[in-house]
DNA sequence: CCATCGGATTTGGTATACAAGCGTCAATCG
DNA sequence: CGATTGACGCTTGTATACCAAATCCGATGG
């Protein structure tokens, strides 16, 4: 360590800062193009949303890379997409393993979740436009028609897409993405919440409530609503959740 | 793409979920092992709040290995490691840029990082225990101790170590890591803010609210300090920021 | 049964090669 | 004279080979 610096390095070839000449063209529609690592940091992802890959679960960098016909270098720098969502973890020497959250760490991250949502209620009260509201309303009832007719899939997606709206009305991109990370990092224990008809039922009628908030623009009942609608959801998720811990009660 | 996939993938060479054994050893004082990516990482990262690399400034990943003695490998991993952290910014096959913030994504910077402020000292009052208290206490008299003689690194290191102590004092392990990485973005920002003799005692003064209300365990009042002392901020880093927008006024 | 040792495996990092994309600049065309 | 096109060079994206160092695992011996 240590070799090349303590040098001026007041200027090398590194071009000066410049305008952004991108955005002076007309704006193209993006040929929505991306990059291996990002592909493959997307594959394997969903494989361990699906469970394909549970926790704990150590990837073997020349395997996986065959397997994904791929070389190491994107493969590594997948992982490094991956561990920066927090869903993988990479020791020195060791490699990769999928990450194995502890009750502890679960709850975390449905607190700091929560508190974000709280925060995106409350700015999106402040931000959010008419036809925002609009569409959150349309959504939310639709979410509730699939509450009616029990349909589970269809209200995930749509309760989803719902609480993607406030985020995104809050108006703060920052928000928006710190939001998704977090997320991406959760999604996979959302789906092994056990849902009791009762705490189901109590979650829709929550939702009606926000929409009310929001309505009146009351930013800080948004804020509150979301917040323990969240929280309660973690309990739901911590009850589902057979302890992962390795010392085991059977 | 799409090369190898639609395959079962039933079962191959990654070894199956399995106890972490380094836990089991003495726990032995880490040796603080690093990687070389993050290592480069923490270097640019360096050079960029130091304002060594310019907002905008391209980097070149050939010229800058060769500047920092390491291959393209390890330094494309950093690129990727500063791209999650948001202080640069990957086009595909156009390379990386020290990202340029906006005054928008500024403002929605300090916004969230308000918002994480704000949950810390909830979380905080809620954990804190009476050792940690008593460590902030001290800190922050060091702290108005740096007011009082006029030392603003001191004052900011300080002030720095103050919220740090908060924010741990939460008991959050993800909130410590989101709040870490947000303040690795805009840290560079807060030196550029022009501290009239005004804002600084009143920012003091602040910090006095902080630990009565952290002594009273008072989330709600701590949680409201916080925010707004962090936007103030944001409004002298704002007003000090000459306006890096490419258009400009005069 | 536990600790230790040694070889096989894996990761970390470097170097090299090459295809494809981007930027530039000049020649060409309208 | 201005705009478009095309060729060339440079940079990035990916693959591959290679090696050192660390880790893992099984065998061996106390």
């Amino acid at each position: 360590m240590g070799k090349g610096f303590g040098i001026p390095m007041s200027e090398f070839d590194e071009t000066s800062p410049r305008v952004d000449r991108a955005s002076a063209k007309t704006a193209a529609a993006a040929p929505e193009r991306t990059t291996l690592p990002s592909t493959i940091a997307e594959q394997l992802r969903q494989m361990i949303t699906e469970g394909e890959l549970l926790a704990g679960t150590r990837l073997n960098e020349r395997t996986l890379g065959v397997r994904l016909g791929v070389s190491r270098t994107p493969l590594r720098e997948a992982f490094r997409l991956l561990a920066a969502d927090g869903l993988i973890e990479l020791t020195p020497n060791r490699g990769a393993q999928v990450v194995r959250l502890s009750e502890q760490d679960i709850r975390d991250s449905f607190e700091v979740m929560s508190g974000l949502e709280a925060m995106s209620g409350e700015l999106a009260c402040r931000h959010v436009t008419a036809d925002e509201i609009a569409e959150i309303k349309a959504l939310t009832f639709e979410m509730l028609a699939c509450h009616a007719r029990h349909d589970l899939p269809g209200y995930y997606r749509l309760n989803r897409a719902v609480h993607d709206r406030i985020n995104r009305a809050a108006g703060n991109r920052l928000l928006t993405q710190v939001y998704a990370t977090l997320n991406r990092r959760i999604q996979n224990l959302r789906f092994r919440s056990n849902f009791d008809r009762d705490k189901w039922n109590k979650a829709a009628r929550e939702h009606t409530e926000m929409v009310e908030a929001l309505d009146a623009r009351d930013g800080t009942r948004l804020a509150s609503i979301l917040r323990s609608h969240l929280l309660q959801k973690c309990d739901a998720v911590l009850d589902a959740t057979v302890p992962q811990t390795p010392a085991r009660a059977d």
